[in-house]
DNA sequence: AATAATTTTTAGATTTGCCTAAATAAATTA
DNA sequence: TAATTTATTTAGGCAAATCTAAAAATTATT
């Protein structure tokens, strides 16, 4: 049984494994908010219990049991959040904290009759996909807006920023999931994007069009 | 913000102190599964940090700081077993050790909002009373059933054990919460009791006799 | 009251996860 | 390629929570 330290460390890899391989020291410890040496020193822990594949200088992997167990935690993470907003109105912004608290609690029983309580929902609040009891992801083929030409048309269904701070500014600027958006203009000068929801005109930075993910 | 495992020195405490005034170490150390040295350790922590009165070689008492706090975590423990019990079809014996994991989540918010959404329970599935927001419990006069005489009625309201293979033994006699009763006869030579329950009669030592609770 | 038994505390170690400072390796730049 | 910068690791320590073994205080027993 890995402790929840361990569990966090898993769980930061595997997100970080998403972008490139393997994983740099600085990177993790930058995310866990802690020292490059303390993440020496857990990577070497986790290379122990066969965990991560390790070596020195070159970065971290996460093995197939590694793997599992972070992706157990996610699995975990999304359904809480889902509960939180779907069962205790929870708006999107204030979920976040709470499940990676939630997240270690270790009974299988929990998580699959939470899984059965909240209809086996397949994405959680932000639209990031919820892996099923195997560690499969469905996966799912998003675009960022920043990537859309002018007059292009899509769907929101998901971010990949989770701060408080970005999805409330969203939910200001009226750019929730599901909402139908059209590309009005590009300004070239800044990459800044001019769009429509709901006949409505907005504008915003080419650094939140990043993170704004879209289906079409 | 107290540790994990503070917490549960404090609940601990806690509970003891309804039995006797002050908590003895020895006592703590049995229901935390440690040893008393390091209790000793952990009390004088609890003290510098104003949670606990201690006085070497004689005990501990909560202080209200501590108080509140021990309640506090109570409170949560039995809202999330109603919770595994309404909502995710747990069976009374398959919740207590998964509420001592979910006792420990910090969020204010997340404990007023399952409160609200279980519609307030008074409660939990043990018939133990679910203290209020300001620590405030409403007091239920429970008789232990060894306590009633030959011919009286009574109602099971609650129950003094929470052990998983009490619990199901006395699901498979079909005593439960809310079950109306009446006993039968009591047997001098070892205390037992012979009891009614939807006309079936039912034998019960007294050691069983002694955990369940009665309400008039 | 003196002795024995029990309970509690102290002293000294251990483990986990973290730290700082210094050393080493790798990557970048001149 | 040599020098510099950046990234990573090692070494040595610290705090929390635990342990064992020994000492001290309290309680019970003769």
């Amino acid at each position: 049984m890995q402790s929840f330290t361990e569990e966090n460390y898993l769980k930061i890899i595997f997100h970080l494994s998403q972008d490139s391989h393997p994983v740099q020291t600085n990177a993790i410890a930058e995310k866990i908010q802690t020292k490059a040496a303390s993440v020496t020193d857990m990577l070497k822990k986790l290379a122990d219990k066969h965990l991560v594949d390790y070596v020195k200088y070159q970065g971290v992997t996460l093995t197939e049991k590694g793997k599992l167990t972070a992706i157990n935690i996610v699995r975990k993470h999304r359904l809480w959040e889902v509960f939180l907003v779907d069962k205790l109105n929870f708006k999107w912004d204030q979920v976040h904290e709470v499940a990676e608290e939630l997240e270690h609690i270790k009974s299988d029983l929990l998580t699959e009759r939470l899984n059965e309580f909240l209809d086996f929902p397949k994405v959680d609040p932000h639209g990031d996909p919820i892996p099923d009891e195997y560690g499969k992801f469905e996966d799912l083929t998003f675009i960022k807006l920043s990537k859309l030409k002018a007059n292009e048309k899509g769907t929101i269904t998901g971010v990949s920023e989770h701060s408080s701070a970005f999805l409330k500014h969203l939910e200001k600027l009226n750019l929730t999931l599901g909402k139908r958006i059209q590309i009005a203009e590009i300004i070239g000068f800044d990459g800044s994007v001019e769009l429509l929801v709901e006949n409505q005109k907005i504008n915003i930075s080419n650094e939140i069009a990043k993170h704004i993910l879209i289906s079409k």
